[in-house]
DNA sequence: CCCAATATGATGCAGGTGCATCTATATGCT
DNA sequence: AGCATATAGATGCACCTGCATCATATTGGG
């Protein structure tokens, strides 16, 4: 059987732990000042970047890692919060295509103040530049 | 307001897309080959080293960072599956603890044959043991 | 000794996720 | 054109998770 080394065995339980830690802090903090959970942000963000076209919902699947019934019902609960909007169009009939809100725009700003405050403190506090950059590299040697 | 730089931001991102797809990934390994989720491998493993006198569920939640009540459905499931057994003691009422059953132990062994073929392929073969420690540090320093 | 506070674990309810499947439209093969 | 196949997105169902609260047992202060 194969087995991996204790060193291996290390970074993949710290990857878990840490990620899970602080995937749960970050929601906490939205949570507690009344915002959106960090899945609603990435959606957002994204719809934003994509302009005044906005995008399908396939491609926020591709882009985001979700499942395509995922993001079917987060886009539904996204709608019902007011936040995004979802046309459908003449080219396809099938398909739709989905714009932020003012409101949507909003809920944005206000995460990302949230969000980029945890992120400074929480990340750029404890790794250097250096660090930052080799971790983002190890890391992408897994992707 | 404080706005994370560049790199703090990109080492985030990777942490956070590889991380989800790397559980992913072997949650599908596990369910493809019939085995429990990863969550039970955790419980089961922490068991199994605490030895005879089995482990309170207040110490496994602490150890897997599971609230209360998320440990206490696990163990829920897992008795239902009968990997595990629940016995109350003298010592103090309020508690109870728990112990593999045989089926349980094997449970975990059929696990580890997954686990590990993953973690010495998707982990081990793709970062050098030098970079698997230094994944850790840096990993360890966000903790 | 008694009562408030604390610790251990369970549970009702609302909401989120995975899986399979469904509907509707578009495409391609003959 | 006609029909099989593929693509975009929605949904019923079972299960899982978070939150609040409950029940029971223990501990500690007066």
């Amino acid at each position: 059987m194969k087995t991996p080394s204790k060193e291996t065995q290390a970074a993949w339980r710290a990857l878990l732990s840490v990620s899970k830690s602080l995937v749960e802090s970050i929601e906490r903090d939205l949570k507690a000042a009344d915002l959106a959970p960090l899945a609603w942000y990435d959606v957002l963000l994204e719809i934003e970047k994509a302009g005044k076209d906005g995008i399908r919902p396939f491609e926020l699947q591709e882009r985001l890692l979700l499942p395509q019934y995922g993001m079917s019902r987060l886009l539904d609960r996204m709608d019902t919060a007011g936040l995004i909007q979802r046309e459908t169009f003449g080219d396809d009939r099938r398909g739709q295509s989905v714009f932020l809100t003012p409101e949507g725009k909003a809920m944005r700003d206000r995460i990302w103040v949230v969000y980029a405050g945890f992120l400074a403190d929480r990340i750029g506090g404890v790794l250097s530049e250096t660090d930052a950059v080799a971790l983002r590299d190890l890391l992408r040697k897994l992707a």
